[in-house]
DNA sequence: TTACTGCTGTGATTTCTGTCACATTGTGAG
DNA sequence: CTCACAATGTGACAGAAATCACAGCAGTAA
């Protein structure tokens, strides 16, 4: 498939700078692309796979905070792109990824002469803002039990199937809880039918 | 004082078109200045006084993410309006509250006229981010006995003073918990000599 | 097959937080 | 001063979640 397909909305001259200016990388499902405190340089198109956009704290944890998929963008890496500035974030492959590396200095040319890239950079920090206030929210008020199953929901939707390929225990981490909570939240999901349990595996109903 | 003074970084253009085409308003300690699912029309700088921007849950609950002070201004009012969209957040004058109230249509123009614009809306967007990353943290990785230390040294700092002037209940609603906890936990702070209570004031030390 | 390793299930216990009930204290209105 | 009320202090209890301990189970490598 060509990669233009994916970004519809931009205009043609933008499409051929792109194309002549930026640089396409893969990375395996695991690899990390950006890490707490690293500079950045560039910022990335999604083209195929999915990235994982995570929080590190000192003592171990790690706490998602969304996905990036086919056709979106970091906008971290935007901002900080643009004033240079290092990230606060981490980024992981969750799966096969391909991206497309646009310098920083395009950055500002872009902005002025596209607006296309105008439109799409205010849409990308509109949608990862909400998608942090969402966040917050099931953090700030709901329980783990009710997390649980946003998590399973939302993983499944951005995977597009109806299994989620994790253990216990990366699930426990990605919601900086402990694997038996988890274990036992699956269980009661399970005899409430809305889930069924494998080994690394759960199928949602 | 001059208002143009809070924003130095400002081009003289830039200041003039504001003075002319923007509205100040003013707002008392405890009135409503925007709320969830409202149309934005403007973008609001602020002149004097703090607003406190926060999440409403439908069971009741506020949590605070965080304040705006002289010279900031609201991120997800420039990005709602730049899409005429509605707002998924609370804005409430903390006290006493100065705003300059920048019509939407003036934003595009301002974008593009004006440089130092652009980088006051990109500094806003990375700082408001930021803060939410901060929030996340705390709130995931944090017990409520940090949180509240985490608390209470933000409003003093914010504020300018070494007085916290807030009921424990008030407290409790910004962190989503309840009086007994907070007041319990002020306590075992008095005790390790880190504030000294009074009748709705906190005094840190 | 056997041995090993990583995943999952489950009970017992502890810690943190929220909730209820009620006492006490400070402050302002009359 | 007295009353009323809001703010605060505190004990008892309940529930969610973390932690510890260990038992089975599935897959893999030898």
């Amino acid at each position: 498939m060509n990669w233009q397909e994916l970004f519809p909305q931009f205009e043609p001259g933008l499409l051929g700078v792109i194309e002549k200016e930026a640089v396409q990388r893969s990375y395996s499902a695991g690899d990390i692309i950006m890490r707490t405190g690293q500079f950045i340089k560039s910022t990335a198109l999604v083209l195929a796979g999915q990235i994982k956009i995570y929080r590190e704290n000192p003592e171990g944890g790690e706490f998602l905070m969304y996905y990036l998929g086919p056709g979106q963008a970091c906008a971290v890496s935007m901002i900080c792109a643009l004033q240079s500035q290092t990230s606060e974030i981490m980024a992981k492959a969750e799966e096969d990824t391909e991206v497309l590396m646009i310098p920083v200095q395009l950055m500002d040319d872009l902005m002025n002469k596209y607006k296309s890239w105008y439109h799409f950079v205010i849409q990308t920090y509109r949608s990862r803002f909400d998608e942090l206030l969402s966040v917050i929210d099931n953090i700030a008020f709901r329980n783990m039990d009710e997390r649980l199953e946003f998590y399973l929901k939302r993983y499944a939707e951005k995977m597009g199937k109806k299994n989620v390929d994790l253990s216990h225990q990366q699930i426990a981490d990605d919601l900086n809880s402990s694997r038996e909570v988890i274990s036992r939240l699956l269980k009661k999901m399970e005899q409430r039918n809305l889930v069924k349990l494998h080994r690394n595996m759960i199928e949602l109903l």
